[in-house]
DNA sequence: AATGAATGAGGTTTCATTCAT
DNA sequence: TATGAATGAAACCTCATTCAT
């Protein structure tokens, strides 16, 4: 049911779509939207928290299949590339609605990084302790870096995801590769 | 005269600014708003476009005042990242208005790379032929990176900015460092 | 069970509650609701008629308990000083809505009224003969009057009831005493 | 342009009149209610000031005219009752609207109680000091019994204004007489 | 007998945009 | 050239009311 307001929300965005089309698109009426959401506002929250649990697990079932760290680095990134092709502008709108969504925002940003780093924590064979801002920064990086050559692969149906996933492997890799082994900040 | 549409836009969103307070912001009246911009959106990608010049500017004087690459590169996320502070929501928008600004948003995203690209041609030292596909993959992952830590760095102000940089720098030297050497791909 | 609903109206006014209100605070459904009333206005009514009762009521009795009149007046007074405290907002509604409670707000006024009249009438030592016109006057000012300082007694909590009730005797007893003696229109 | 506002406010009540028949009958377009009031409480409370000003004027001239203080009593009289004829509606509101009009409620009461406070203490050949409290419960008094008789001559067109002006002067002439002289409160 | 679920209609408010001056 | 005044359209949201169970 909050399916088709996903759709709607991920192809026109938040403004662009307005509370009457969702609940044609839903087959059910506009009071019976704010019965069960509230608001817009909450609506499209809704949205965004059922986009974001898939982005989870699908990440997590991809990364945890695989032993070897750099296939298991490769998988995720390939997940999370299939995924953002749908959800690219929910995602702006939430990052980028000024103010009105920052909490939620914030949350989302977090607990993906969160993953993240838990993952490089798991990483086999650390030398040191690993370092809990430098961890979180990672992670943050990692992220915009996916998202950013996500975007840049809509604009080349030519290029295969594979290599997509490639071209961020390049980047990711090494800095995965080499931080167990040693402090990456001078 | 176009800067109060700016500051405002950047700080609330395209929907969340009327044009009723650019002209009172600006000092001017609403007809000639639309005599010079023609529209809302038309003002809007004005204000990007002036955004994006001194992005680019400023970036640009920062790398080219340095001899040493890791220096430029250095010079330039922190040039980035200064700015990013203040233009997070504007290009949010621009990225995410689901339709409306997807042509504007393409232009930009393609200048933006292309310098990021141009720059990596310039590194010295180059033992092969730069591949175009790899330099502008880079470039968007760069961009994208820079992106997420500068918002990263937005919930921590007690982060100073060199320390910022230097967690991207982290990630980005050992890539730049080894690029003119060896394709990186597989 | 009608008795939410008169709590409700009393405090927020007709327009100020919902059905759905005051289903949920009656523990009941709204379709029951629509069962045994068959609308808000006829809910509404139910509750005006209820609270009329119980305001005919006390005052009767307040003033039958007393003999001397002006201790029955006074109790009368006190009676309803208690009772208007609570009722306010509902009577201003049924008076004041423009054309949909009109005809049971005169019901009512006339009811109240004849109330009054009644107990004029039932002065001992009358030496002329009630003149109905004049009757029904007085007790129309007497109620106004009486609902004006409950007003104004609502808004400083320092005066006690008794106090209010003598500000209002020192206009109607003088009335009341002399009423049976002489005409008192030119 | 508040006239016809004011018109079906005190013909069908706050809630019975929409903003969209408010513009259509002003001749003008809804925006441009908006543009002058803000929003329809602050637009029926213009409407509201707006006959509170005419109110006190009247009354003032009224009273003012006639040197007699039996003659300006009546005069005052007669004055509000025209006037009541006209703003049941809209009173009714003000007062019964549960909290919306509270503020603005209290402050006409104020007012039109203080008006009457003047004048009492105005009367000529006081042999002790006003107290206070006294003449502004009486104020009250007078006001709800004239709201209260101009309510009931409604009712009743076959009854001259004069004479319910004579009824209510019934009342509240022998308060006023004696009101220099002696204090009424035991 | 009783209700969860549903809705048509209408409310206030705002906005981008344009005349008339 | 410049604007105060104006508006059509549409947004979000709520409510009294009714089915299907």
């Amino acid at each position: 049911m909050v399916a088709a307001a996903e759709r709607l929300f991920s192809e026109r965005g938040y403004h662009g779509v307005s509370m009457d089309e969702i609940a044609a698109a839903s087959g059910i009426s506009k009071p019976m939207l704010y019965e069960y959401f509230g608001s817009k506002e909450k609506l499209f929250l809704a949205c965004v928290e059922r986009a974001r649990g898939r982005l989870f697990e699908e990440i997590a079932r991809a990364v945890r299949g695989r032993d070897e760290p750099e296939q298991a680095l490769r998988g995720g990134i390939e997940a999370f590339l299939v995924f953002a092709d749908q959800q690219r502008t929910t995602w702006a709108v939430l990052f980028g609605e000024g103010g009105t969504f920052d909490e939620a925002a914030a949350a989302i940003r977090s607990e993906q990084a969160g993953l993240i780093a838990q993952l490089l924590r798991e990483l086999p064979g650390w030398e040191r302790d690993p370092d809990a801002e430098e961890l979180d920064a990672l992670a943050h990086i990692f992220v915009g870096a996916a998202e950013a050559i996500a975007l840049w692969a809509l604009d080349r149906p030519e290029v295969t995801i594979e290599r997509v996933a490639e071209h961020l492997m390049a980047v990711l890799w090494p800095v995965v590769r080499e931080l167990p082994r040693k402090r990456m900040l001078a």
